[in-house]
RNA sequence: GGGCGUUUAGCUCAGUUGGCUAGAGCAUCUCGUUUACACCGAGAGGGUCGGGGGUUCGAGUCCCUCAACGCCCA
């Protein structure tokens, strides 16, 4: 056998991460293949695919950290455990970024062209998506690399493609003319979730519409006075008292000169100086704009009124999208941007009187999470996910377990058999409700994106007038409002297309026909199997038929994620995936953050749930904390205060960070993380200085000045996201760490160390052959099995409860307190001539490998060959096979047998005796290597023989005697559950003052003690109320109490 | 506006159904290095558990209320 170079005295990460590694991947160690062996589990998550826009942060160092302990805890349980990597596509996020590069280099989206700028965005792709694979090896991440899918990829691809044909033939998928969420600067639709409200400090202006027949006015109040240009009523509340007066008339409309009626709806809020904000401001008339307003438009739809559309697609004024009776006046505003039409048409009012007031009014306006610009409500035609039909909504309603969502809304059927009804559960479980909520109150998807990078629409149209409409259309029509929606049959439908028709007005229609992908296609029950996918494209093409140019919703395919992921619809298309969904969806649980419960996983439960016949994607979901920075803000690409896992795995090492996050993952709180940076000149951390951004964000300053020379200078990394600053060799970009991370870094150390000392300790010729039985061990071996066995146990309970900070802090209590502190302290004088204690020592080291490894999966696998190596037996009951890796190897299974709580007890006693021994050691600073003399009675006496040698070593005692044999001259009395224990041998004399000051403090603590159990115990209420096992405790208490008091007082006596 | 979370030692945080004589890490102070680790060991000091009220024999824990901070959704 070859011998294992000695382990170096500190654990260096850089050193240890990279073999170990190129270990794992050698071994192919974190690929799955579907089936399960007898007996054996499956175990999977799909990772939460990161953007391509940017490298990875410290949220999903996080997240992943959090992934890869759930998924090497069940891998070395046994499961078949797949983690499915993949990165998104973010289509409007990635889009605006190489956007944005490539005009700085002076090239222009549309100049280039649609199909070298998805080329150009291809390529950002490839090279950030080899960014955030190989940071999420550089973390530990156990991920199935060869399984790595990308949402637009080919097998993702199918995946959208038949998931929108299944949509749209079963009539889930619509097209209409509705007001979107339009973002003037990328000129796209947004959803409703990528709308970010942000409160603006703005102005309600009073305008003065003038009746038509001159007999008065009806002031209207309005946020957007430019949007007048669009009213096309004024509405007003039928409990106005106006409403004689008024019902019937018209307004002229200023600048405009259109005659719009006075209407009348309760939507419309009465002025009240005392009621709401509203109120407040209201001064009873509405002005109604139902092509720049959704409340408007809804107040349109149910009056019937005109909607007059008077911006173009960048929110400037327009006469080109719906504006078809432009008067003299209002041609002096055409081209104006919406801002400056605001002015102009303020001051429009102003000249000529009718501005009755402006008030200061702040409120919520709508922005676009990408371009930051307000979003313009926008009438446009857009397709639609019919998420509030019964078959996704209610589905994804009746998903959640009963416990966690008990009511379901009114009219959402109850749940049922149906498979994956009542199977959703949330942790922590208040994130249930949110879930709930939003799915009652949720409108349908817009899912067109007016973008070139993503899944493009697989929709052909064409439109027509009625007239020249074949019989066969307008039979199809005949009855339909605008926009229903009408199945036809077609010579497209018999090739295996979806096909439909509605009126787009009174007398224009349009066709739409869906054609699946040809994986799709080939499986239909065709009248016309002649036509494949590109020459049933060539057909429609013929006739006219336009590809929509838009693309789709990146949601639309994230949704698919855990189905695509595995080869849905057609695995055997891609037999690299074939049995995947079978044996690993549902997964197990999707750990993500909290704002991505509406985002995704939503719409993932409804899509994979209504392809899959109920069945869930994910059984659990797991909401981790958000990470912020030291000030509470959280970190974000755009806000530049996220740091890269890359400079803490650098300054801490990858262990070090994953501990170190693990351990702050509680239920509740986020995660705080103050940053600092590491000077590149001198490597030096320092705390950066702050700069204060105009929307109040504390940000590190774009450059920042050496600590140690400050002629020397570096860029922040929020100089480089946000103040576009390029690092050079002279101002090098600084990296980030944060001592957050030192405790982790020492932890890993410190196994480390107490590795290399037990292998020190271990005598490779002295090998036990049998199984060594520990219930006939010394009595420190049997407490830190005992101590294993509570620890696996704390450990599995709080995995399964999601519990990340109580796993971490029962490792540490466990590795660094019972194992290093006290038994290692404890086996030092005897484990060198003791060959079966070395079989434990051994044991032990290599359980706490195992269970280590999930959260430190570096240094563990580092030390494994020599730990493995060096180990001279096994004990009974406690079963630790070999394995050439630790990343593969098996969870300690400790037998029940093996758990003692009566010498966990003892071992505690002994402890508090230790301690107070060092208590005196250290107040009369004796050397360690000194040892003491305890004189004890008869109860200590067997304590101490008890815990064999345990004291002894803890406390640095060589002797005992029976303190009845005499008191020595020079000794310190100590009171110890109610014996009076005499400690000498610590000095030459007794400093009388100091032993009296001593005992006087113990004197006053335990009296007060005392005088608090009496009076509770005087307490009748407590006595006749309280468990009784609970009252004995106080009384047990009290007598011991008392009996050290009595023990102190009784010293202190004997001192003089 | 609705919902959720947080407020405990100088700092960052634990504290399961009310039983606490309130814990940990860091920081501070004292002492310690020939034999695993100074990324270490031993010890010490430090908290009226955000304010107020209530329920209870008993409240850090439950209820009400006020305040501050943060997040999610409108």
């Amino acid at each position: 056998m070859t011998s294992l170079p000695e382990l170096p005295p500190a654990y260096v990460p850089a050193d240890a991460e990279s073999m170990v590694r190129a270990a794992w991947d050698d071994a192919r160690a974190f690929h799955a293949e579907p089936g399960l062996a007898e007996g054996q589990q499956p175990y999977s998550m799909v990772i939460p695919p990161p953007n391509v826009t940017a490298a990875l942060h410290l949220g999903h160092a996080l997240n992943n950290t959090l992934q890869d302990v759930m998924v090497r805890y069940h891998r070395m349980r046994g499961d078949n455990t797949l983690w499915m990597p993949g990165t998104d596509h973010a289509g409007i996020a990635t889009q605006t970024v190489v956007e944005k590069r490539l005009l700085a280099e002076g090239i222009k989206r549309l100049e280039l062209g649609r199909e070298a700028f998805v080329a150009k965005t291809q390529e950002w792709k490839d090279e950030y998506e080899a960014v955030i694979l190989s940071q999420l090896s550089e973390m530990g991440a156990s991920i199935d690399k060869e399984r790595t899918r990308f949402t637009m990829d080919d097998v993702c691809s199918a995946a959208v493609r038949h998931a929108f044909f299944s949509l749209f033939r079963d009539g889930l998928i619509y097209r209409g003319k509705r007001l979107v969420n339009w973002d003037p600067v990328t000129r796209t639709a947004l959803s409703d979730d990528e709308v970010e409200n942000e409160e603006i400090q703005g102005h309600m202006w009073y305008l003065q519409y003038p009746l038509t027949d001159g007999t008065g006015h009806v002031t209207v109040a309005t946020t957007r006075p430019e949007t007048m240009l669009g009213d096309t009523a004024v509405a007003i509340n039928p409990n106005d008292p106006r409403i004689e007066s008024l019902r019937g008339e018209t307004i002229t409309l200023p600048i405009v000169g259109r005659i719009v009626p006075i209407v009348i709806d309760d939507y419309v809020v009465l002025p009240d100086p005392d009621g709401d904000t509203k109120a407040q401001y209201s001064s009873g008339g509405l002005k109604v704009t139902p092509a720049h307003d959704p409340n408007d438009w809804d107040l349109g739809l149910r009056h019937g009124l005109d909607v007059v559309n008077v911006m173009g697609p960048d929110a400037s004024i327009s006469e080109h999208h719906g504006w078809h009776d432009i008067s003299g006046d209002a041609r002096a505003f055409v081209g104006l941007t919406r801002e400056e039409a605001r002015a102009a048409v303020v001051a429009w009012f102003d000249e000529r009187g009718l501005l009755e007031t402006v008030r200061d009014y702040a409120h919520t306006v709508g922005h676009s999470y990408r371009s930051h610009v307000p979003i313009e409500p926008w009438l446009s035609d857009q397709w639609y996910v019919a998420v509030t039909d019964e078959r996704l909504r209610g589905s994804a309603l009746r998903a959640q377990t009963p416990a966690q969502a008990p009511e379901l809304p009114d009219g959402v059927a109850p749940r049922g058999d149906t498979r994956g009804d009542g199977e959703l559960t949330f942790f922590p479980e208040r994130y249930a409700r949110p879930y709930s909520s939003w799915h009652e109150n949720i409108r349908d998807w817009c899912i067109s994106r007016q973008l070139w990078w993503g899944h493009q629409i697989p929709v052909w149209t064409r439109s027509m007038p009625l007239t020249e409409a074949s019989p066969e259309l307008q039979a199809a029509l005949a009855g339909a409002d605008v926009d229903e929606p009408r199945s036809i049959d077609s010579p497209y439908t018999a090739a295996g297309a979806a096909h439909i028709v509605r009126r787009t007005t009174d007398d224009e229609i349009d066709e739409s026909v869906c054609v699946p992908p040809q994986g799709t296609l080939t499986r239909l029950d065709r009248i016309d199997s002649s036509h494949d996918e590109s020459t049933l494209v060539a057909a429609l093409e013929d006739a006219g038929f336009e590809r929509d140019p838009d693309v789709l919703d990146t949601w639309f395919s994230s949704a698919l994620w855990p189905m695509s992921t595995m080869g849905w619809p057609f695995p055997e298309d891609f037999p690299a995936t074939e049995g995947l969904l079978d044996t690993f969806n549902p997964t197990s649980v999707l750990s993500t953050a909290r704002e991505i419960i509406t985002l995704w996983v939503s719409r993932m439960v409804m899509f994979n749930r209504y392809f899959l016949d109920g069945q869930l994607p994910f059984r659990d979901v797991f909401i981790h904390a958000m990470v912020q920075d030291g000030h509470g803000q959280k970190m974000s690409k755009s806000l530049g205060n996220g740091v890269d896992p890359r400079d803490i795995i650098y300054s801490h090492g990858a262990d070090a960070m994953r501990f170190t996050l693990v351990q702050m993952t509680t239920d509740t709180q986020d995660v705080r993380m103050p940053v600092d940076m590491v000077c590149p000149h001198t490597g030096e951390a320092f705390a950066p200085e702050p700069l204060t951004t105009a929307a109040g964000h504390v940000v590190a300053a774009p450059v920042q000045h050496s600590p140690g020379d400050p002629s020397k200078q570096m860029v922040s990394a929020y100089g480089v996201a946000a103040g576009g600053l390029e690092p050079t060799a002279e101002i090098p970009l600084a990296r980030n760490t944060s001592s957050k991370f030192d405790g982790g870094r020492n932890f890993a150390n410190k196994l480390w160390n107490a590795t290399r000392f037990a292998i020190g300790r271990l005598d490779g010729a002295a090998i036990v052959a049998q199984p060594v039985d520990p219930t006939g061990a010394r009595f420190v071996d049997r407490w830190i099995i005992a101590r294993l066995h509570q620890t696996v146990a704390t450990l599995e309970s709080a995995l399964e409860r999601y519990q990340f900070n109580q796993f971490a802090d029962a490792l540490y209590d466990f590795v660094w307190r019972d194992v290093c502190d006290r038994y290692l302290e404890a086996v030092k004088p005897t484990v060198n001539d003791d060959p079966t204690q070395q079989v434990v020592l051994g044991s032990v080291l290599d359980a706490v490998l195992r269970l280590m490894h999930p959260v430190c999966p570096f240094v563990t696998e580092a030390l494994w060959t020599h730990v493995s190596a060096a180990r001279t037996g096994q004990i009974v009951g406690l079963p630790l096979p070999p394995s050439p890796l630790l990343a593969t190897a098996a969870w300690p299974v400790v037998d029940d047998a093996l758990a003692d709580a009566a010498i966990v007890a003892d071992f505690d006693r002994a402890d508090a005796l230790a301690a107070q021994i060092r208590v005196l050691r250290a107040e009369r600073q004796v050397k360690p290597r000194q040892l003491l003399t305890l004189h004890v009675s008869t109860p200590v006496a067997e304590l101490i023989a008890t815990a064999t040698g345990v004291v002894e070593a803890l406390a640095g005692v060589g002797e005992i005697v029976d303190i009845t044999a005499g008191r020595p001259a020079v000794a310190s009395p100590i009171a110890f559950e109610g014996s009076e224990v005499l400690v000498s041998g610590l000095v030459d004399a007794v400093d009388l003052d100091a032993e009296r000051e001593r005992l006087a403090k113990v004197i006053e603590q335990k009296s007060g003690q005392i005088a608090g159990f009496e009076a509770k115990l005087a307490n009748e209420g407590y006595v006749n109320n309280a468990k009784p096992e609970l009252v004995q405790q106080t009384r047990d208490l009290l007598a011991a109490a008392r009996a050290d008091l009595d023990a102190a007082e009784s010293a202190l006596t004997a001192l003089t």
